[in-house]
DNA sequence: CTGTTAGCGCCTTCAC
DNA sequence: GTGAAGGCGCTAACAG
């Protein structure tokens, strides 16, 4: 593996020449340019970015750590990190928690190691000792999608907000007993979609029965339990309101399964869109996230940065949602029960 | 940040000694050991994996590089890749080329310079500098789904076969005239999926109408132009084939464009199933790929490829694919047309 | 505009 | 069982 010495010697140069050429930095006079880009060709260089990390002390690399790289909502974000990365000529290792905080700990540690510039983060849990971990060694930080109680550079979508327009919705088609099939409840993105839903309740003078209000994790499974779960309730919901979209997906079976019809016998209204790709009919009242415009906006925060060491307050970038609304929340049908 | 030189010091023995510890490599006492892991917990050292990297020649990390992270196939095979790696103490760089050879080039050079010690590889397209690149530096290399023309360990499912139960399917159902919804046209995954249509039309002794076989691309966009295309036809196809999931998406909604019922009018069969998670109801007759295992074989041959170094020959693993008849698959009704 | 020198943090080799 | 020395490949700082 040929290094920077053997380039430098068959152009007949010094290394740190070579350097500057690769690196663009410093005056070359466009002769010896010319010169030592033909002995990289020739003898196929290739530059190690260990050793030039372990120098500059800068890789050009930020990490995406998410919470699950099977939703499509992540996968979007991801796209949208990586684009305005790369355009800021910056490579992005991502990783996936699985809503651990033991694999988050984990990969923090790893990329720690790796010397990353920056770190994306969406925290698997209010345990902020990752957070704190990053801070002390002066990494900087965006968390994305969800708070923690730590002063820190935050980019997340209005979840109260759009928790808050799927219910006024509901409430205006005539629904009163409106369930919410809940996240994990230690997660603020779980717990501000139950607050927007408070929210719309009481001004709407709705008395809010708890028995309705679920939270489990963020699954297909926990979607289709609790659905169930409030469908054997004596006073069954009218309408059920999903914080995410793989709830959502375990309530469509659910109700499948009880042999219910949407919008017919219940309402079913969620949280995130799925990509076109993905989806047979677009069916489903949503409040869409901005997926793809959250990573692009963190990433370039994220680079700003690590750019500019400029110690600006943490700044928090809050993305609205928009309420998508589609079969599958009708209007309250009146029953004789 | 303290190095390897502050713990020594403050545990009072020399760097090698705190680097043994750290490798679990050679002999250390008890009892220096424990001053050791002491002195790194007291300064929260965080060893620096570039400088290591740079010394040992080894970064024990491997990179995956698919063609569509937004693909729920995907991310499943990365899982699969996942585990596996870090069963074996290594992590994995995930990259996304997005179907483009210079995405893919970029990404293999600076994996390359990153030192990553082997390659998962899905190649964009049969352009081979990359593939190439990689071996002339000696670094283990797996392909992963499409076939080269290069002897290389290779992982794949079995498209040819797949395609083929599928179309037998079709065929003994009564349905004869069945069209192909095809990839892009220079993917061995395309050109097999194909050719099992081939033998199995073959086999039953109808003739094929090429008019009838598509090439495109493998997204949602492509599925619908070329559905719509084949329902203009003269005499129109009673079934489609789509040789992805996310073609089969474009297929489903020119189908509900067109005011036609699947399985009634047309028939509709497709490769990959899609997550549990993401399906609002299973109904898609497929050919269904082992993601996951796909990923785990991958990623197991490749470790063993980088562990022992020994020079056996290229080795070609072929998975079965699954078919799964559900509704959109129904026999052929017949028409006075 | 280009060369020389030094050292990033670690691991390997060789002593002891 | 442990320490000292050297160098992995590169770039920053300083000459010239």
């Amino acid at each position: 593996m040929p290094t920077i010495y053997d380039v430098a010697k068959l152009a007949g140069v010094a290394p740190a020449t070579v350097s500057r050429v690769l690196n663009a930095s410093g005056y070359v006079s466009e002769e010896t340019r010319r010169r030592v880009l033909a002995a990289i060709d020739a003898l196929e260089y290739v530059p190690n970015r260990l050793a030039r990390g372990l120098r500059s002390k800068q890789t050009h690399t930020i990490s995406l750590v998410v919470t699950d790289i099977t939703n499509p909502f992540w996968t979007t974000v991801a796209r949208g990190v990586e684009d305005a990365a790369s355009k800021a000529g910056f490579s992005v290792i991502l990783c996936n928690t699985d809503e651990s905080v033991e694999k988050q700990a984990h990969y923090v540690e790893l990329l720690l190691q790796k010397q990353v510039d920056g770190f994306l983060l969406v925290p698997a849990t209010q345990d902020v000792t990752s957070i704190s971990l990053i801070r002390e060694r002066d990494v900087p930080l965006v968390v994305l999608d969800r708070e923690v109680p730590v002063a820190v550079d935050t980019v997340r979508c209005d979840s109260e907000g759009g928790a808050y327009d799927l219910t006024r919705h509901l409430l205006g088609l005539g629904h009163r007993r409106i369930a919410v099939l809940g996240g994990s409840e230690d997660v603020p993105t779980a717990q501000a979609r139950v607050a927007g839903y408070r929210r719309a309740m009481d001004e709407a003078g709705v008395p809010i029965d708890s028995e309705l209000i679920l939270g489990q994790a963020f699954t297909q499974e926990a979607g289709h339990a609790m659905t169930q779960m409030v469908l054997g309730l004596d006073q069954r919901p009218t309408a059920l309101f999903a914080v995410n979209n793989f709830i959502a997906m375990g309530a469509v079976r659910a109700l499948r399964d009880a042999g219910l019809d949407v919008p017919g016998d219940v309402a079913l209204v969620g949280f995130d869109d799925l990509p076109e790709a993905l989806v047979m009919e677009p069916w489903l009242t949503v409040a869409a996230q901005p997926a793809y415009e959250m990573g692009r906006k963190a990433s370039e925060l994220l680079i700003s940065r690590i750019s500019n060491s400029s110690d600006s307050p943490p700044s928090e970038t809050v993305l609205p949602t928009t309420l998508i609304v589609r079969q599958s929340s009708g209007p309250l049908r009146v029953r004789s029960q």
